[in-house]
DNA sequence: CGACGGGACGC
DNA sequence: CGACGGGACGC
């Protein structure tokens, strides 16, 4: 028979323990015929995604049908597939199509239809130095891109470091908002050019009512011009900022766990095959792939050999080889994480986002040192583009940091927070970066912009103990440093996410 | 046209 | 003393 009802049975207790709200747009507004059974409903609708609550609006004294129903999913993309797939379908024998809408948030009590152009387009803080071109090649991953812009300086041309995607469905802008990078902070944009938009309702934190507008006949907010509009997938701009990756630090030798896995620290351009001809040289090698970071655009790839003698062999002849010409590989033993999961596909899956989970940390955490030794030229030249631009920092403290290890992933729960303060102009973020990860577990470092004090966020508390205790009272770059454990932050409601 | 549900379980 | 980051689109 029907699927069975594990998720909705008691729609009551769900109902009083979830917030309806959460995440934004997970719930859909449907307009059915007055026959329409929660088993109808159930049965078409269960397919897209896990449904949280289901539910038909009858008259309260009456308990007249009223041919509403409000489901919630787990997920944006959720709803929004469900949206795509049923919206216009009949479902129930008198063969009247249905309606099927994102609802409109709990709080506010606009009733307005949620079109397609309020829900594809998502709004994202991005490196300066990132292009159209290098939004849209990390974001195809997520579906149809329609166009993406980058917000600019009038005068300079400076990117300020926010950016739009337009995709052509909603569930494919909710993808990219469920799945990116954390770092970009996606989120629904607000919709553009709805004319005298209620700016501050009373409401506080209702997002106010966004009055009707007229029309769905393409997107106003479309720059003329986009060079690459149609979507498609050809991405190999491989132009994209790289230079940098010819200057990678010298591989942290200290005691990386000996696995079978390596990571490696490539140039722009380099392939997957190349690396496979390269590594392949010495036997065992099982698994090759060339990644690249969503969000810095640094470029990697994973390697692992079936036997831990080969993946050290190789570390020891190909770290700081140079290749191609000119660019040195960095080569570091990384986690078999795949090893932690036992055999299933999903899991292995889950293992490989992990591993390059962790390489991308792990690049990350070293790019503050890459400008060390390196002439100051190579990152003054316009293509350069990295996320941040460095100076050299010969060193920064005067005692021998310990080795570098991974940033923990930008998931992870933060189980520490220090409190720094600078007696001067603090060190850059990348410096601050290269020092605190030493420690482990560093989830972030970031200094309150024209302020002389700032934070680093921890995923271990002892690691931040480490910290902490190893760095309070020292010199960062010449300006002294206090590491204090900092209070808990300061309760502000929750980032704003648009509800609608 | 078609917009919001009484029933919780544990400090 | 030193306490909480960065968020919006020309006309």
């Amino acid at each position: 028979m029907a699927s069975p009802d594990r998720d909705v049975r008691g729609s009551h207790r769900g109902y009083h323990a979830m917030n309806l709200d959460d995440p934004p747009n997970s719930r859909l507004f449907l307009v059915v015929s007055k026959t329409t059974s929660e088993a109808d409903i159930r049965e078409k609708f269960s397919r897209f995604g896990e449904l949280q609550d289901l539910w038909i609006v009858k008259d309260k004294h009456t308990k007249e049908h009223k041919g509403i129903a409000f489901i919630k999913y787990a997920r944006a993309s959720e709803a929004c597939r469900a949206m795509e797939e049923m919206n216009g379908q009949p479902l129930s024998g008198d063969g009247k199509p249905i309606k099927a809408m994102v609802a409109q948030s709990r709080a506010s009590n606009n009733h307005r239809d949620l079109e397609d152009e309020d829900l594809t387009r998502i709004f994202l803080m991005i490196p300066k130095t990132y292009t159209e071109e290098d939004l849209r090649e990390n974001f195809q991953e997520y579906g149809d891109i329609e166009y993406c812009s980058i917000l600019k300086d009038k005068n300079t041309k400076d990117s300020k470091g926010f950016g739009y995607v337009r995709f052509l469905k909603p569930s494919q802008a909710a993808l990219a908002i469920e799945n990116c990078d954390k770092r970009f902070k996606a989120i629904l944009a607000d919709p553009k050019n709805r004319s005298s938009q209620i700016q501050h309702s009373h409401m506080e934190h209702a997002h106010g009512g966004y009055p009707p507008y007229g029309g769905r006949e393409g997107y106003s907010d479309m720059p003329r011009m986009q060079g690459s509009f149609p979507p498609s997938a050809h991405a190999m701009s491989g132009d994209f900022t790289h230079q940098r990756n010819a200057t990678v630090p010298p591989a942290q030798t200290p005691d990386p766990a000996i696995s079978r896995c390596l990571s490696v620290a490539v140039a722009v351009g380099v392939t997957k095959e190349q690396m496979l001809s390269l590594f392949g040289i010495i036997p065992g090698l099982e698994y090759c792939d060339v990644q690249r970071d969503p969000y810095t655009g640094y470029r990697f790839a994973y390697l692992k050999y079936n036997n831990p003698a080969s993946a050290i062999y190789a570390r020891e002849k190909l770290n700081r080889f140079e290749y191609p010409p000119g660019f040195q590989l960095t080569v570091n033993f990384i986690e078999d994480a795949e090893a932690a999961a036992s055999g299933s596909n999903p899991l292995g899956m889950m293992a490989l986002q992990l591993v390059t989970a962790q390489m991308m940390a792990t690049v990350a955490s070293n790019y503050g040192n890459m400008a060390q030794g390196v002439p100051q030229q190579a990152f003054n030249t316009p293509k350069m583009g990295m996320a941040t631009t460095p100076t050299a920092e010969p060193q920064y403290l005067n005692f021998k940091l310990p080795p570098r290890q991974p940033l923990a992933s930008q998931d992870s729960e933060m189980k520490e927070r220090l409190f720094l303060v600078f007696s001067g102009m603090p060190p850059s973020q990348e410096a601050l970066t290269d020092v605190f990860c030493r420690y482990g577990n560093l989830i972030e470092v970031y200094v309150l912009p024209q302020k002389n004090y700032g934070y680093a966020k921890f995923a271990d508390g002892d690691c931040a103990k480490d910290a902490m205790d190893s760095l309070h009272g020292q010199e960062v770059c010449g300006v002294k440093m206090k590491v204090l454990p900092a209070d808990p932050p300061k309760d502000e409601a929750r980032k704003r996410q648009r509800t609608n």
